[in-house]
DNA sequence: TAGATTGTTAATCGATTAACAATC
DNA sequence: TAGATTGTTAATCGATTAACAATC
């Protein structure tokens, strides 16, 4: 269950890092720590460490601290729940594609890699990640008979376009978005993450041009 | 020059949308564009819009709106300076490191790709986006003569960690990393624009789990 | 018990949105 | 001029930080 009625998205997007902390820490052989060591390490503060947990209820001891594997695996259910890994397809299979499978495959992110797309002929029948690269003109079938949730767009921005309509009648909801497009603008009933390396590049840009 | 005492890191990560979208629409034909229209295309408000755009001094005129490409080209003044382009060097030539060397290269991005490193014997002398493969070893003199300003790393954890103190003492103070940590934590000396693939995916994972 | 540290409420800060006067 | 739309100030909203009572 849980206490989260609305988990605001500052939030979420900083268990990833909390996880990621605690696994060192827990590879360390740390057994306990305190709200504020933990803020220290990760540069904020330890009054948002402890309002963070306390979304989900609170993890801690009062007068003692935080327990490093009892922590690390609230937040574990919390990011994979039961460890079910979600059934994904990666569509576009050029180099970001091939970089970005890796991160899908991982049994650590919670996902499943089961099929991946592309329009190239030369590909078809080879593989990435252990997984075999069919025509994209097969997805709808595919999607109808192994019903992926998530898909990984590793495409150009007018494929991405054309295909997130498509995505949503095959039923798939959730959508890793490499593309230069916002896909969430048009389509509110998938959940998107963006990852924008156009604007995040720009933006660095304009960080180091306009310094003080 | 310009009136930006101090912007704001959200509206700075607005630009190169704005920046997009600016494009698109002046590709169209589009002369002249008001806040509610522009806010209405980004899912945002004409509000919003307004005020990001005052941050700079206001580009629009009173009853009229903006003309597009006065404000593209004030947007693209901001995001890209007089048109100098940051000398950059890409550290990690797999498979991710490919996809992100062509992201670099493309000009309109405000980056000159002008070196690529790794570790990997195989690489050597090869070429990315045009772009010599040289050995990691050599990067120390390679820095000292090209004076590169911006650092890319597409490398593992350990590697970026091992690099980040040698990147600064090199005079680098630009990172773009895609590595599994947080360089910034460390070195504030370092405009760090992270983008954490893990990271964002566990999040989504967490966002599909948990909805409603 | 005294010290430490959480859970939780209250205060602050900053970003977004609304309102409206200025002006094209 | 009247209508439209910006620039800018004021109000709201939400996230972060501070404070402190609860409790181990």
């Amino acid at each position: 269950m849980g206490v989260q009625n609305k988990v605001s998205l500052p939030v979420i997007k900083r268990l990833p890092k909390y996880y990621r902390y605690l696994t060192n820490l827990s590879a360390d052989g740390k057994e306990k720590i305190s709200s504020s060591e933990l803020a220290h390490m990760m540069g904020t503060t330890a009054s948002q460490v402890r309002q963070d947990f306390n979304c989900f209820g609170g993890f801690g001891q009062q007068g003692i601290g935080y327990k490093v594997d009892v922590l690390r695996a609230e937040i574990g259910k919390l990011l994979f729940g039961d460890g079910e890994r979600l059934p994904t397809i990666l569509i576009g299979a050029g180099h970001l594609g091939s970089a970005v499978s890796s991160f899908i495959s991982r049994d650590t992110n919670g996902y499943r890699l089961i099929g991946v797309f592309d329009i190239n002929p030369d590909l078809f029948g080879k593989e990435m990640s252990g997984v075999p690269i069919l025509p994209l003109h097969t997805l709808s079938d595919f999607c109808a008979q192994h019903h992926p949730e998530v898909a990984v767009l590793c495409v150009p921005r007018q494929s991405a376009i054309d295909l997130a309509g498509d995505l949503v009648s095959y039923g798939i909801h959730g959508v890793w978005n490499f593309s230069h497009y916002d896909l969430s603008v048009e389509y509110p009933e998938l959940t998107v993450e963006n990852v924008h390396l156009g604007d995040s590049l720009m933006s660095l840009g304009y960080r180091l041009r306009n310094k003080e």
